[in-house]
DNA sequence: TCGAACCCTCACATTGATGTGAAGGTCAAA
DNA sequence: TTTGACCTTCACATCAATGTGAGGGTTCGA
């Protein structure tokens, strides 16, 4: 598929999906006219990205991360080096954190909104 | 306390403080000589702004979640027009977007550590 | 009373993720 | 063959978060 479909199958600006390749995120294959070509992958692939960056990661970090994520279970042994190593550790305990930071918040925010509810609900 | 300490308690820059301020995010009492006064509670609140920062969040957002998670769970009525609770309810929603796909990839990330270090130890 | 270490405001710079548009090539259908 | 809807690159603009520093006041101890 060309740009315009990947865009609009995963909301997109196209925009965006050339700066993610800019970034190194995603390699488009091109057709001969200089077009972009997309397989299907690239729809989650691409999902991916943009929840990773909604949740604060840079793009630097998540294309260190993507390879790892791989459908096909497979250990890029050449990136396996001890610094990437380290850098992912560190990243799942960043995310981990973001992740209790964000739970945390979210039931509060939810217990704010069943209080809210429960004292309006018995007038009703 | 005086901002120097808050900030080195928070590990946040003086500049970033005075930029949360100016965003509305927190709200300093002010010295006789114009200085900056805060409390213990600024402690934990600036530590918050920048979990929710960090998973994503812009201030304006943050602005408009923060009261509702005050200490002591009191609902702030005048707050809660039809408008800030629907804006707190897609917030909600969004949050936990971002913890399912946090979790996801932080599970993977784990996944992967996990299986290199499989193909590492046995040879040890 | 001087210097160090604080604080203030103001303002310009940078970075990353985006928006927007110009200038131009490709292609299919009328 | 022309028009419209695609696509390309390039470049400048914007926005939020943050860095940096100038220019200046306060406080305290030597």
């Amino acid at each position: 598929m060309r740009i315009g479909e990947l865009s609009e199958r995963t909301g997109t600006p196209r925009r965006l999906l050339r700066y993610y390749e800019e970034q190194g995120l995603i390699v488009a294959d091109r057709l001969p006219n200089g077009y972009r070509d997309y397989d299907e992958r690239f729809v989650d692939r691409v999902l991916q990205i943009r929840g990773l960056l909604d949740a604060g990661l840079p793009t630097r970090i998540i294309k260190q991360i993507l390879p790892c994520l791989d459908k096909p279970r497979v250990i890029h042994f050449q990136d396996a080096t001890p610094e990437m190593l380290a850098t992912l550790e560190d990243q799942l305990e960043r995310m981990t954190a973001r992740v209790e930071c964000l739970s945390r918040n979210r039931d509060a925010i939810a217990e704010y909104l069943e209080a809210v509810r429960a004292t309006r609900a018995p007038q009703a």
